[in-house]
Parts: C-alpha cells; sequence; structure tokens
DNA sequence: AACTAATACAACCGCGTTCTG
DNA sequence: GCAGAACGCGGTTGTATTAGT
C-alpha cells in the first residue's frame, strides 16, 4: 500500500508526492518553468525532475511562485471590492482574482470562506434589526444592492432577467480588452486603475 | 501548562471545458 | 467529427497556528 503522502498518477500508473512542497521543489519547479514556460505543466512535472503531477505544479506556480503575486493582508479596497464582485459574479474566483492584481482565486475563496461569508451573515442578521450600525462593510454592502436595484427598478439596462432571476455578467464588465472594464460606473472603486470605458 | 476550539491557508479532488492528433 | 489528454476552476479537506478556557 502507497504512504499516504502520495498518490498514483491515472494517467502514467506512477506513483506521485503530495502534501506541503519544499524549498528544494519551488526552486526546480521554478527553473523549470523559466525554460519550459508556463503552459506545459505535463511537460514542467516530467522535465523538473519532480516526482508531481501536473495539476500539482500548475497549482504551486499560479498560487505560489508566480511573479508579482502580493501576499500579506488584503486591504479594504480589495476587501471592497471582492465583496462587489462577489455580489455579481458570484463564486467565480478566478474572473474576480483578475481584478485584483497579484491576488489568487484561491487566495480569495479562502478569504471569502474564512472572512467574509461571515461579515456578511453576520451584517445581514444587523440589517433585519432597526437602527443598524453603519458600518463600513454595511455601507458598501448597501451601495451594491443599491446599484442593483436601480437597475432592476429602472429597467433601462437588463442585466438582470427579472423573469429567469438570471444575471448577465456581461452587462456589467466588457471583457473584450485585456483584464476586464466596468461597464456600470456606479460599481467602480474610487481611483480605480482600471479605466471605465465609455 | 495542557487541552480544546477556532482560524487561516495550502493543497487535493472531481468535473467541465478546451486542445490536439 | 471524434476521442483522449491536458488544462482550469470551484468545492472541499487537511493541517499548522493562534486564541480561549
Amino acid at each position: 500500500m502507497a504512504p499516504k503522502n502520495t498518490v498514483t498518477d491515472a494517467s502514467t500508473k506512477k506513483v506521485m508526492s503530495k502534501g506541503a512542497w519544499t524549498a528544494e521543489e519551488d526552486n526546480k519547479l521554478a527553473h523549470c518553468v523559466e525554460v519550459h514556460g508556463a503552459k506545459r505543466w505535463k511537460t514542467v512535472a516530467l522535465k523538473s525532475g519532480l516526482n508531481r503531477c501536473g495539476k500539482s505544479c500548475r497549482l504551486r506556480w499560479m498560487n505560489y511562485l508566480r511573479p508579482n503575486i502580493k501576499r500579506g493582508n488584503i486591504s479594504y479596497d480589495e476587501e471592497d471590492l471582492i465583496i462587489r464582485l462577489h455580489k455579481l459574479l458570484g463564486n467565480r474566483w478566478s474572473l474576480i482574482a483578475g481584478r485584483l492584481p497579484g491576488r489568487t482565486d484561491n487566495e480569495i475563496k479562502n478569504y471569502w470562506n474564512s472572512h467574509l461569508s461571515k461579515k456578511i451573515i453576520d451584517q445581514t442578521q444587523k440589517e433585519k434589526m432597526p437602527d443598524q450600525p453603519s458600518t463600513p462593510l454595511a455601507t458598501m454592502h448597501q451601495k451594491t444592492s443599491d446599484a442593483i436595484q436601480v437597475e432592476e427598478e429602472g429597467g433601462a439596462r437588463e442585466a438582470w432577467n427579472l423573469e429567469t432571476g438570471n444575471f448577465d455578467v456581461n452587462e456589467f464588465f466588457d471583457f473584450s480588452a485585456e483584464g476586464f472594464y466596468w461597464v456600470d460606473k456606479s460599481l467602480q472603486l474610487d481611483g480605480d486603475s482600471v479605466a471605465h470605458r465609455s
């Protein structure tokens, strides 16, 4: 029987390592990605000499080793943006991460699950109470809700399909350019570095 | 000091989508 | 056009660390 920290790769039948990455593995992976590029993960996994599957290599690179990864606390602005984007996009973490330079989908997903989902629930409960306190989170949450409500009531834009309850992301973002742009300016952050296109 | 619960985050897993031969 | 391989995403789990009792 294979040890607990191994897994058998379905395609090669090889027994692969799993679990936490060591500094040595990180170095090997980083070097191999430099040579072969961050695309052919099967090749990277093979050429690196690591006993890891391509999937694992990709994940490690994307979430930890990639250049320009921003580590550390999520700022107020970032948190604000995550909340707004989640309201619009739901659990589409990679899309949300694409809007936050240096942040990974995994990091945002973790942050949401451990911090924000709880905050939102607490806030929702408080909002049911009269004379709710005006916390920054409540304000931003309300602002987003208001923006969406205006869309619904105005009916000028049909991002929300009132019959089906469906939401069309393309009505809020323009994905045609690299990155994406706010179509709805009301949801743009103050001082947002990505320009609003009109 | 020891134990338990809560929290944070890295990594794994399964599945849908896209690519390639 | 099809099948298998590879990729990418979101959900979930595992574990180390911290806080509370």
